[in-house]
DNA sequence: GAGATAGAGAACGCAACCGTTCCTTCGACT
DNA sequence: AGTCGAAGGAACGGTTGCGTTCTCTATCTC
């Protein structure tokens, strides 16, 4: 995620700044560090231009490498995106217990508000919207991100309800996906970042009402 | 809507079937019709590829015509979309009033779903996931779609207020947007069409149990 | 230090889309 | 019927991305 990005490079140029005698003096990145600046670039590219519009050679320039490093390990741009979103997704399963399901629920979610205001958020924002949901990578998206978190969600409940915490009758897949769907629509309506004051009313005024015994 | 779709042209045919000498006996469209049919490819290639890839060439052979005719009303991709979606979003102003909320609400849930299925709703999917939000069409996409929804979702709640049908104290933004985001998230994840029976869940296990007196 | 490996970058021919222009033919209006 | 604006296309030169191949050289391995 730091992986030597030497400028800012927000405005793309298309090849590190055309001196023409003066041989560049950069060092040259191999191996992991190369591939983390191209998964970066790609989530830049995804969350700027979106997937149909991401070019190889755009996903190059913002790497600051060529375009044949690029061909040399992924066949098209398909496996590149599938690559990076399996490289980059971040796991999720941190099993927390903080005594009380507000309190664990205001940690998950705050995970939540992070990986969105991110630029791996950035990029499943613009695959969720632009790909049709046949795509493998929604699949992939599902796997490695939507699913662990409702199971994560349901598994914070359900050891509320072992507390007292919880109404047994409460735990039902459409009140779980409550607070993560508000999130994500305040995210998808107002875009980036998700206020935390937003998050405290999702909270108190909707997921704890649901669930309190 | 209906627009002389004189084949199922989802393939693209890049112009007309290409038959040399045949001047291609095809009523001639202009004006409104033509409008129409091009408004309709711009969804169809919204849906399909996105805003990032949609071109106009795209555009004007989905809808069967010749780029000039585009070019000669639009001067940009962008006007294009913006008045695409002037022209096609509902409007959504029906002062339905059923006598209960819930009946309400699941009138208005039960538009929202079938927006959500139509091709406006592919392309505002995909224009929210793909744009960032200081883009131009997601303030259209507030002011036509989500805000007047959303005044909606306020007036039915508060008709149940003065009705005794609603909770005083429960009609919070927070509160009003769960139902609507719990069900966009479903198109998100799900993809189209979404499951009235998940709208009656939604309706049953989490929008009344927050109203209710 | 010598040799092998692979990154940076330029260049290739090819295809798509750009925005424009032109021409023919249709359809609407008088 | 005659006129006129516009639709349907095809073609233009220019730009961009494609996927590949080339050279050069930095870096790693022995």
């Amino acid at each position: 995620m730091q992986a030597a990005r030497l400028r800012s490079s927000t405005t793309l140029a298309t090849a590190a700044d055309k001196n023409p005698g003066v041989p560049l003096f950069r060092c040259r990145r191999r191996g992991v560090a190369l591939e983390t600046a191209i998964y970066d670039a790609v989530l830049q590219q995804l969350s700027t231009v979106g997937f149909g519009a991401m070019t190889i050679e755009g996903v190059a320039a913002a790497a600051r490498t060529g375009k044949a490093a690029i061909y040399r390990r992924w066949p098209s741009k398909e496996e590149l995106v599938a690559d990076t979103l399996d490289n980059v997704l971040p796991s999720l399963d941190l099993p927390l217990d903080t005594g009380n399901v507000r309190s664990d629920l205001a940690e998950i979610f705050t995970v939540m508000l992070e990986m969105m205001a991110s630029p791996a958020g950035g990029a499943m924002q613009a695959l969720m919207g632009e790909l049709g949901h046949d795509h493998d990578f929604i699949t992939t998206l599902h796997e490695r991100v939507l699913a662990p978190r409702k199971a994560l969600m349901t598994e914070i409940m359900l050891r509320g309800v072992a507390r007292g915490d919880v109404r047994a009758d409460a735990v039902k897949p459409v009140v779980v996906e409550a607070g993560p769907a508000l999130l994500v629509h305040r995210l998808l309506t107002f875009g980036p970042p998700v206020d935390p004051a937003y998050m405290e009313a999702v909270l108190d005024d909707v997921v704890m009402p649901l669930i309190r015994p």
